[in-house]
DNA sequence: TCTCTGCTGAGAGGA
């Protein structure tokens, strides 16, 4: 039996005389999932280490437990067949485990600073990809030419030449090829390619090369001129062993492939040369490779940082040995390579500390989304907006390159998350257990749904895979910045300097003041410059007049944001300004087709092709376009700028934001902190951005735009005195005066009385619900009949709500065209009336009204007329949502 | 059940 639970004690671990001799042995006090009282687990022999790592409160899971009467006690041991594993939710990496054996440093270094772009990465990961479409049935140089080509833009930054290449992976592929011939004389062989694999028993993720009559078969691409395989790549190959194990194989034999090793040099006697290497995979090997990857699991939890001595590496052999020395040396780390360099300072070494673990717990965070794969059922999952069931597989379609197109046919409407361009789990019913595979949506709407994957999976089923990217270019751009980072940078960033400013006598804006300044102190900033842009400011305008500004300097210069949409909006504006200023082949932006949108795609930079051409390209650019976590990309990261400018920066966290300032000389960050903080999944240190911070820092670096050209003076009123000190202002009379009135076809006169005034509010006692309110919801659409009675366009009207139950609830009962959509998602864009439902009765209870900031946002997306819809009494028993409610009833 | 966007990902190799 399996037996799980949470440990509830120190975890003791003694020798005893047993029949057999000495043993060790562990007990651990376990409280089971559906128990309260703890109950004993013993840990036999060798699995005492993975329980030493135990720590009250750490998950366990103890496979083919045994339950046995103990003085009088029940409790659970383990036996011949068990595994014990620490933390089984917690997914690790194949790779990971890999490099885990070679040194636990090197996979701590390996997340730190990532791995830079190299030919050796490069050429290896072509070999891999020849290898898979020869596996599905692809020409060998076919396969080669498409390959090389997919890569133009990285061999073109190696400057690396097509030819060469091609010519090398040839050579690599050509023993593959041969085998592969020796391979398929016989019968039985039956091969799969490169298969994504999740065990949550082991809590191990990997993608295995090919798998040869159930067993993992992995490529090499360097020489391995011993008999024996690499005990590194036995322990990958091992991994992919568990991991079929779960998936119902039996494994005791794995084949590595060292293709470097031609098969035509072969020695017949002693086999030394083989390019395959096969070996037998015992049950020590496998239950060593479940303690390794314990100790990663364990490690993550705990937060440890490893030294280099847990292994018995040598330092000398290592090819990161310099990083290593380094990394501890900064960081003041002990480690077994020793330290090189100076310590950083005290506080940023206290910075860096204390960002890394919020952003390891970010990544826990994403880890539970893993877990939740297997933990809920399909149902929950589609609830939660997290998976589409219920698909009915319509077709599959070999394409050329031996990968399938899927279709498959929508039976519900339900909504979902999953959108184009997104990567997902396709399986036949369930996503870790059944068969799936990685797939990408490439065509998505009401009725049916169409991927492209690998394999051929009888699809029925869709979930979101969960990304840990992003966390890990938030860890990268930290580690560049503190242990890398310019010093005049860090000294501004943390108060050891003034920044500096250039004085700009040039005139660039001339009917808005705060605008020029702004303008002026971005183009004359030496460190940096913050340019604070409440609502309807201007803010994409004045950053689109900055990097003109830049440009006519002859900068080169990276504009970017957290977001694509605000990536390609800030760049639209910026394409207006640059019109006759550069070519447009100089302006570049950089991301996904998907992620790009269609009106940019001319822009946007093509991976595939010449390497010469597409690197020319980027390099000659004079701005590069890209959101924050491409910025991160080993692509971007070889690139240089003189001025980052980046927007929204406000929703950004402090590495995010270095992620993009880090390929800049200085930078300027635009945004506004009394709008939405950052994303983020835990609550730690990311939640502020460091553009507040250094707007509290340095106030004089930056200047507040203080001219709205969006709402009617009436509107505005509440925002500006609550959130911006009265500050914000209507930029002329005649955005002060706008109203409904203006619109064509617009009478207010055919509105009913309590609706003329650009602010209104209708009390609604509500339905008592909690995330929903069908008598708000109801007395919308009313609303909307009213204003379209009057002459209002739908497509003019937008509603807001902050639940997405209640926005789901809205569109149900209004027309298509009337945008509704939480306030979240309302950020920064406006409609010429807006209405608001607050979606409360009798109080205001739950954290989404505690933010205020969502209010600010929310009142200020109208530009003629702003509805609030709600329970007077609830918004009256908090002093903001108090003091909202008299200006609107005024 | 509070809100939610990024991103091909996992692995690619050098003695």
């Amino acid at each position: 039996m399996d037996v799980r639970g949470t440990v509830a004690d120190e975890v003791e671990v003694r020798s005893v005389s047993t029949s057999y001799g000495e043993s060790q042995l562990a007990e651990v006090p376990l409280v089971l999932a559906d128990d309260h009282e703890p109950t004993t687990v013993v840990c036999w022999n060798k699995w005492t280490e993975s329980a030493e790592l135990l720590e009250p409160g750490m998950e366990l899971l103890v496979t083919n437990a045994e339950r046995e009467e103990y003085q009088g006690e029940t409790q659970y041991k383990t036996t011949g067949d068990s595994y014990v594993v620490v933390e089984p939710s917690f997914l690790v990496n194949v790779t990971a485990i890999r490099n885990w054996t070679e040194c636990p440093r090197l996979y701590y270094l390996n997340k730190l600073s990532g791995v830079p772009l190299n030919y050796p990465v490069v050429k290896g990961t072509l070999v891999h990809e020849v290898f898979g479409d020869l596996l599905r049935g692809r020409e060998l140089e076919d396969s080669i030419e498409a390959r090389v080509d997919e890569r133009g833009l990285q061999l073109g930054l190696l400057g690396e030449s097509p030819d060469a290449v091609a010519e090398d992976v040839r050579e690599n592929a050509k023993a593959i090829e041969g085998w592969l011939e020796q391979g398929r004389l016989t019968e039985e062989d039956s091969w799969r390619s490169e298969q994504l694999l999740i065990s949550e028993t082991f809590g191990i993720r990997g993608r295995a090369d090919a798998i040869r009559r159930g067993a993992p078969v992995e490529l090499k691409t360097g020489k391995n001129l011993k008999k024996e395989p690499r005990f590194k790549d036995k322990v990958q190959a091992a991994c992919y062993a568990l991991l079929l194990e779960e998936h119902g194989g039996d494994v005791d034999l794995g084949t590595l492939l060292y293709t470097k090793n031609s098969a035509l040099d072969r020695n017949e006697e002693t086999g030394d040369l083989t390019p395959a290497k096969e070996f037998s995979m015992g049950d020590g090997l496998l239950k060593y490779v479940v303690r390794l990857r314990n100790e990663i699991a364990a490690a993550e939890m705990a937060g440890d940082v490893p030294t280099g001595y847990e292994g018995n590496a040598k330092c000398e052999y290592c090819f990161e040995q310099d990083t290593c020395m380094v990394v501890s040396g900064r960081l003041d780390q002990e480690s077994k390579a020793g330290q090189i360099g100076q310590p950083l300072p005290a506080e940023e070494r206290e910075f860096f500390e204390r960002f890394s673990r919020a952003i390891e717990e970010e990544r826990r965070e994403v880890h539970r989304e893993y877990a939740k794969l297997w933990e809920q059922d399909a149902q929950e999952r589609a609830d939660d907006d997290r998976a589409m069931i219920d698909l009915e597989f319509e077709e599959k379609r070999e394409l050329e390159e031996g990968r399938w197109e899927l279709t498959a046919r929508r039976t519900s409407g339900a909504a979902s998350k999953l959108r184009e361009g997104d990567l997902v789990l396709a399986s036949d019913g369930h996503p870790v257990r059944g068969q799936s595979e990685l797939a990408r949506i490439e065509r998505l709407d009401e009725e049916s749904v169409i991927l492209t994957a690998d394999e051929a999976v009888e699809v029925t089923r869709l979930d979101v895979y969960p990304s840990e990217l992003t966390t890990d270019r938030l860890l990268v751009a930290l580690h560049d910045m503190l242990l890398k980072g310019d010093e005049r940078r860090k000294d501004v960033l943390f108060d050891r300097a003034e920044p500096e400013f250039d004085a700009i006598e040039e005139t660039f804006i001339d009917n808005n003041a705060a605008q020029n300044e702004a303008v002026a102190m971005a183009v004359g900033a030496r460190d940096f410059a913050l340019i604070h842009g409440p609502p309807g400011t201007g803010k994409t305008y004045t950053i689109a007049r900055a990097i003109r500004a830049m440009v006519e300097r002859g900068e080169r210069v990276l504009l970017s944001a957290f977001t694509n949409r605000a990536v390609d909006n800030a760049l639209e504006a910026l394409l207006e300004q640059l019109e006759d200023v550069v070519d447009d082949d100089r302006i570049v932006r950089v991301g996904s087709e998907s992620g790009v949108r269609d009106d940019m795609e001319p822009y946007r930079l093509e991976r595939a092709g010449d390497p010469e051409e597409r690197v020319a390209e980027l390099e000659n650019a004079q701005v590069v376009a890209a959101t924050t976590a491409t910025c991160g990309s080993r692509i971007m990261k070889e690139q240089s700028f003189d001025a980052a400018l980046v927007d929204e920066a406000a929703q950004l966290t402090e590495p995010g934001t270095f992620a993009a300032i880090n390929l800049a000389e200085r930078f300027v960050l635009v945004g506004d902190h009394e709008q939405l903080p950052p994303v983020v999944r835990a609550e730690n240190d990311l939640t502020e951005s460091l553009f507040e911070r250094l707007v509290d820092l340095h106030p004089d670096a930056g200047v507040m735009l203080d001219r709205q050209y969006r709402m009617n003076q009436r509107i505005q009123v509440f925002a500006s005195r609550e959130f911006y000190d009265g500050q914000l202002r209507p930029a002329t009379p005649e955005v002060a005066g706008r109203t409904l009135d203006d619109l064509e076809g617009v009478t207010r006169d055919d509105l009913p009385e309590t609706l003329r005034d650009p602010v209104a509010f209708v009390d609604v006692e509500g339905d008592g619900s909690r995330y929903t309110d069908s008598v708000e919801a109801a007395r919308i659409a009313e609303l909307i009949d009213t204003y379209e009675d009057a002459g209002v366009d739908r497509s003019a009207i937008g509603v807001i709500a902050p639940f997405r139950a209640q926005v789901s609830e809205i569109s149900s009962h209004v027309p298509e065209d009337v945008a509704v959509d939480t306030v979240d998602r309302f950020q920064g864009s406006s409609k010429e009336v807006i209405v608001v439902s607050f979606t409360a009765t009798g109080s205001l209870e739950g954290p989404i009204f505690e933010d205020y900031r969502r209010i600010n946002v929310a009142l200020t997306r109208p530009k003629r007329a702003l509805v609030l819809v709600g329970d007077s009494q609830a918004l009256g028993s908090d002093p903001v949502y108090g003091r909202m409610l008299e200006w609107a009833r005024r």
